[in-house]
RNA sequence: GCCGAUUUAGCUCAGGGGUAGAGCAACCGCCUUGUAAGCGGUAGGUCGUCAGUUCGAAUCUGACAAUCGGCACCA
């Protein structure tokens, strides 16, 4: 039977029988034959000398194609843990699959591996990549592949093999002599894989994701086409290290963690300037948006995170304080340090009767709360144990999720932008398995929450049945400047609650209503969104938000009154200035302060002084500017205002 | 919580069984300076904590803590 292949230029070529990708790739050109790495067949990457049994679109994939990393990659984990085995004898393989710029494998073994043994492993890759050995695809029995695995004493193998479904055909792939369980596809041999790679770092993981099951050893690599492209990578990892906010806050002196308070942050004069700048801006714009801002308690009695259910099922992740009673030792009372600002809202909410007209009734707070954290998952500013949420709830009638949500896509929309970020996108989590509730209120959520993504203009994907137990929710990832993702907002549609805690209205018709709760924050926590904010901007922030905005630099200190006279006007005008009287040389100020990344450095001299102008230098600029005092503090001050308040697009652009 | 690594001066880091070193910062002088590091000097550390081995521990061993890279977790 004769089989048509479609190329992607819409050319169709007619073969007589069965043909293979290579066979295909010969017959349009030699030279595509060897630069040919593997095909795709109606979209599905497929081995070279595999047969195409239909007739296809197709397409030969090449060094050049985007898929070509994919394959790159994974060879690159096969030939690592063939490298593995041979220098580690012993050592039982598992699974090495790609993953985002690299790639990795996980070893079980009972001597852990080092980052010292990464050169000879790497030596040893090099080697096999040299070998050029050529990668089969074998169709094995499954019984007969159990036999093989087990008898070289690689158990996980065996396991994978019995756990896959009955119909899926049992594939290893021999690379000259070592052979692996693969799903596929690889390329033709090993040399097609290339010397661009690195292994970078060495992790501990758990066999099938599980904390439950054995703990496996996991090499991280990275794999390119050549070694301009894994230079390029390597110096990008470089960027990203020099922005961590952990590294920035340290050097512009924003906030420290010490062992005595594991998990929450002392902020220093900066670090709070910064962090009021951020919190004011949100402030006005909750208000702006018909929020009313509230203030609840840190500590409640046990009792009321029994009744909204989170002492039973979250208690282990919350800090809990025992109370001994005065009269009797014996007994003690449990107060709980809150987790979450919901059972507080609750509480204002029902403080007097509510009716329908007071409906959306929208109750934010800068929720401060604790959780205990696993110690491994604590990060920088990023995962701490106490943090403040830009925290609101939303009390409303079911018919009204679908405008309040629509309302907050707006204001999350703008906020973003505002902040210096796009939306890079929205998923609908939505009902999972096990859930309470009809269906009908189900359907209406979903359908509440998707159109008023639409009608925020909003692209979304379905996170499914990732949603709460009591409810949908949406998640909002930002991207920053060096296109990492980041899930920050949230809205979350929440019957449950309300329920538990017995918050009602009165409808129209005098009748009592559970309401329903709407839990939303755009940046989710102010703590993480520093995090977030630092890196984003590499400590370079918007006027608006950086710490200093100005410093005032003498040249001589015969220029120090006039420096002072200069430093009231600025600090009058409403910007957070300094000055700098040291008696240091005018390059070593402006370097100083550069480094610290202040974005405006005012140098006023003897001509300054007598003329009471300014020179104006900033960050980044070489260039200075000679303004009257009065002009300048007007104008700076004008540009320093928030997005919200001022001008915008002023100029400053993130640095890349 | 799990696996591995790390912890030395304010910061970045070197060293290493006989009680500690550099650069920068700080402080004190001198220089009075024109847009990314002026010169000299001084001071600063129970080498994460607690045990153990040893004549002697910052160094070796163990426990604990925190941090880092992942994993698991993230209402």
């Amino acid at each position: 039977m004769s089989r048509l292949l479609t190329l992607p230029d819409g050319s169709v070529k007619e073969f007589p029988g069965s043909v293979t990708g290579l066979e295909l790739a010969t017959s349009i050109g030699k030279g595509l034959a060897s630069a040919a790495l593997a095909v795709k067949v109606d979209g599905e990457l497929r081995d070279l000398m595999r047969p195409i049994e239909k007739d296809a679109k197709v397409e030969i994939i090449t060094r050049k194609s985007p898929e070509a990393l994919e394959l790159i990659r994974h060879d690159a984990a096969h030939i690592l843990a063939e490298a593995v085995q041979e220098l580690f004898p012993g050592t039982q393989v598992t699974i090495g699959p790609n993953v985002e710029n690299g790639f990795y494998y996980d070893f079980a073994r009972d001597e852990p591996f080092s980052t010292d043994d990464f050169p000879k492993i790497e030596e040893k890759m090099r080697e096999i990549v040299k070998r050029d050995s050529p990668i089969v695809c074998e169709r094995w029995d499954r019984d007969e592949a159990i036999k093989f695995f087990e008898a070289k004493n690689e158990k996980y193998k065996a396991e994978l093999i019995r756990d896959l479904p009955a119909d899926q055909p049992i594939t290893v792939y021999a690379q000259g002599a070592w052979k692996d369980l693969c799903r596929g596809p690889h390329m033709a041999s090993t040399g097609k894989t290339g010397t661009a790679f690195k292994l970078l770092k060495l992790a501990g993981a758990y066999w099938r994701g599980d904390s439950k099951n054995a703990q496996l050893q996991r090499i991280y690599g990275t794999a390119w086409r050549d070694e301009k492209e894994l230079q390029a990578y390597l110096t990008q990892i470089e960027e990203a290290e020099k922005r961590d906010h952990r590294k920035i806050g340290k050097e512009l002196d924003l906030f420290h963690m010490q062992d005595e308070a594991a998990g929450s942050v002392f902020w220093h004069p900066k670090g709070w300037a910064l962090y009021r700048a951020l919190e004011n801006y949100v402030r006005r714009q909750i208000e702006r948006a018909g929020y009313v801002e509230v203030h609840t308690p840190q500590l409640y009695d046990s009792s009321l995170f029994k009744a909204s259910g989170h002492w039973d099922v979250y208690g282990d992740n919350m800090f809990k304080v025992a109370i001994k009673s005065e009269e009797n030792p014996e007994e003690i009372k449990w107060v709980g340090i809150k987790p979450m600002n919901c059972p507080g809202h609750v509480q204002v909410f029902k403080q007097g009767i509510k009716s329908y007209r007071d409906l959306p009734l929208r109750m934010a707070e800068f929720g401060n709360c604790h959780r205990n954290e696993a110690h491994g998952a604590m990060h920088g500013l990023i995962r701490v144990r106490q943090f403040v949420q830009d925290d609101a709830h939303i009390f409303c009638t079911e018919d009204q999720i679908q405008s309040e949500s629509l309302a907050f896509c707006a204001l999350l929309q703008s906020m973003y932008k505002d902040l210096g970020f796009e939306v890079a996108r929205v998923r609908l989590a939505d009902r999972p398995e096990k859930r309470i509730g009809t269906e009908e209120s189900w359907d209406k959520a979903e359908a509440a929450l998707a159109n008023a993504l639409k009608g925020a203009g909003l692209k979304y994907d379905i996170n499914k049945g990732d949603g709460a137990f009591y409810g949908p929710k949406l998640e909002f990832y930002l991207r920053d400047a060096i296109g990492r993702e980041w899930q920050c907002g949230t809205l979350q549609v929440d019957p449950n609650m309300p329920e538990r805690l017995d918050a009602v209205y009165i409808d129209e018709t005098g009748q009592k209503r559970r309401p329903v709760m709407l839990h939303r924050a755009v940046l989710g926590s102010l703590h993480r969104f520093l995090g977030i904010l630092i890196e984003h901007y590499a400590g370079k922030f918007p006027l608006w938000l950086a710490p200093v905005q100005a410093v005032v630099c003498t040249i001589t200190n015969d220029a120090e009154t006039y420096a002072k006279e200069v430093l009231a006007a600025l600090t009058a005008a409403g910007l957070r200035a300094q000055i700098d009287v040291r008696p240091e040389k005018i390059n070593a100020k402006i370097r100083d302060h550069s480094l610290q990344k202040v974005p405006l450095i005012l140098v006023v001299g003897k001509k300054e002084a007598e003329a009471k102008t300014v020179a104006l230098r900033r960050l980044g600029g070489e260039a200075q500017e000679i303004l009257n005092l009065g002009e300048a503090a007007a104008k700076l001050a004008e540009e320093a205002l928030p997005p919200d308040l001022g001008i915008r697009d002023s100029g400053f652009r993130i640095q890349k």
